[in-house]
Order: C-alpha cells, then sequence, then structure tokens
DNA sequence: TCCCAGGCGATCT
DNA sequence: AGATCGCATGGG
C-alpha cells in the first residue's frame, strides 16, 4: 500500500539510528524492517512512502510502531536556549522513536554491552537464524522459551560471550512470569525501571534502553559511551537530557545520531 | 596486531 | 557511595 505522510519520517535515519538492530537496506534503496516475528519492507519518496502489507496491517501494527501519532516537528521546536541540541535536532530530523517489542529489546540491549553497533547486530541476525521461528522469507526474534531451552553451545557460537548466563536468566524469568511483560507496561517509569534492574546483566544504561526503545517511555534517556561524550564535550559535565522532560530520550536520539555524524 | 565497543557485576575502600 | 577491575568476542 501507499500513504502520504506529514511529520518528520527518514527511513534510513531511523534505521541508523542505533534503536533497532534488524533493519537493513535494500540495494532498491528501500529498507526492512523486522519485530518479533514481523517484517515490513517499505520505501519512501519524500513524504510518500510505500509498503508491503496491507492497510488492515499498516493500521493495525506498522503505524503504531513508526509511531506516527506523535507529532515530531512539533516536539523539535521546543529546543530553545541550546545550541547544541537544536544542531543535533536540525540533524536528526526524521528519526522517530519506534515502538519495538519489549522482550526483543530486553535480549537486544543485554546484548549490545561492550559490543559495537555492527557487532550487536551480526549477534542477533545469528541468534535469530539459529532459535527464531522461520516465517515467509526470514527469522523471527526467538520466543523466550526457545531461549530457555537454546543450546549453551550453538548460543556461543552466536557471539554472546560472557552474557550467555544474562541471555539464559532472562529468558527463564520472562517464560516462567516472573518478569510479566504484558505487566510491566502499566506500571510508573520508576517502577518499570526498579523491576528491569532486577535482571542480571541489565544496568541504568540497558534499562533505560528497554524503557525508551520497548516501552515507549520517552522521558527516558540512555547515557552511553556517546551520550557521556556529548555531556564532557558539549555540556561542560552537566546531563543536558533530563531537563526535556517527557521528551527526553527523543532528544537524546537526535543527539546520538548528531555526535556519531560529526565523527565520520 | 592492537584497540575498543550503545556496560555490568563483583569487589574493594 | 564511589572507584577499580575483569569480562568474551568481533569489527575497524
Amino acid at each position: 500500500m501507499e500513504k502520504r505522510v506529514a511529520d518528520d519520517f527518514d527511513l534510513k535515519k531511523i534505521a541508523e539510528s542505533g534503536q533497532i538492530f534488524r533493519s537493513y537496506e535494500d540495494p532498491s534503496g528501500s529498507f526492512i524492517f523486522m519485530s518479533a516475528d514481523k517484517r515490513l519492507l517499505i520505501g519512501q519518496d519524500g513524504n510518500d512512502i510505500h509498503m508491503d502489507c496491507t492497510k488492515e496491517e499498516w493500521d493495525g501494527f506498522w503505524a503504531h510502531y513508526f509511531d506516527l501519532s506523535e507529532d515530531y516537528a512539533a516536539i523539535r521546536k521546543t529546543v530553545k536556549q541550546d545550541p547544541f541540541m537544536e544542531r543535533a535536532a536540525e540533524a536528526g530530523k526524521g528519526i522517530r522513536i519506534l515502538n519495538q517489542d519489549p522482550w526483543e529489546m530486553l535480549i537486544s540491549f543485554i546484548i549490545s554491552q561492550r559490543k559495537s553497533i555492527p557487532a550487536i547486530r551480526s549477534c542477533i541476525e545469528k541468534i535469530c537464524e539459529n532459535f527464531g521461528e522461520k516465517m515467509d522469507g526470514f527469522y523471527a526474534f526467538p520466543t523466550p522459551e526457545a531461549l530457555v531451552k537454546a543450546d549453551t553451545e550453538v548460543l556461543k557460537y552466536c557471539g554472546v560471550g560472557y552474557r550467555l548466563e544474562y541471555i539464559k536468566d532472562a529468558a527463564r524469568r520472562v517464560l516462567c512470569g516472573e518478569t510479566d511483560i504484558e505487566g510491566l507496561k502499566s506500571l510508573s517509569d520508576e517502577k518499570l525501571k526498579e523491576h528491569l534492574l532486577e535482571i542480571k546483566g541489565v544496568g541504568n544504561k540497558v534499562a533505560d534502553c528497554v524503557m525508551l526503545f520497548g516501552f515507549h517511555r520517552t522521558g527516558a534517556s540512555p547515557v552511553d559511551v556517546w551520550v557521556k561524550k556529548i555531556i564532557d564535550e558539549d555540556y561542560n559535565g552537566t546531563d543536558p537530557f533530563p531537563k526535556y522532560g517527557k521528551y527526553a530520550g527523543i532528544m537524546q536520539q537526535y543527539a546520538f545520531f548528531y555526535k556519531r555524524l560529526l565523527k565520520e
């Protein structure tokens, strides 16, 4: 189907903004986005987008996935008296915070620690190929049950390294209901974070990423090595993101994208 | 080859 | 509370 979007929307920036590890650029310039057991081929020409799904699938899932009910142009305009963030928001214009699968985000960001983004992507790809359900032309992200049962040696082969026990434990917790993903959705930001921090291998940074990208808590602003650089080099040691309140995570994405862009 | 990556947990002071 | 250290592995 085809559609026209009114708001900021840039598939390439979204795919390269570090929030998703299972996106691929097609030779045609279109993009593949995967989430849990779903996959979409989508391309854009300016504000005209076209995708290989039905209207029902778009309205029922992907429109929310791309966070189309939020007005990002308006959010960008809330930046004032902050030259670095104004440049970041302009550079990152078109980025949106995807509504991704919380379980997939939990495992993905547990894996992400001490890995480069290319390494994270290849590790997750291997895990899907080995433990994800085979769909029509791709592999789904593995279920908690699949990872609980996963052969340890094969998981190691996927490149998870010392995170093996973290992944196993997180999968066990979710499978037995000790971590109730659906239930977590109704918790306050504070309670949600508290719970996430109880999971082995989940510290402050990973918890914030799961909150932001899996539970769409846009007030969460993960502090990673890049954001640390921003804080030190551009803000003299003071974290500028919390002052943006419920948009802190969105500003963080603009800034993260911009800072990495500057280094190229 | 060497360095470091979207950090975390354990173990100290 | 805050500082330090080891950690498995892959990409640049």
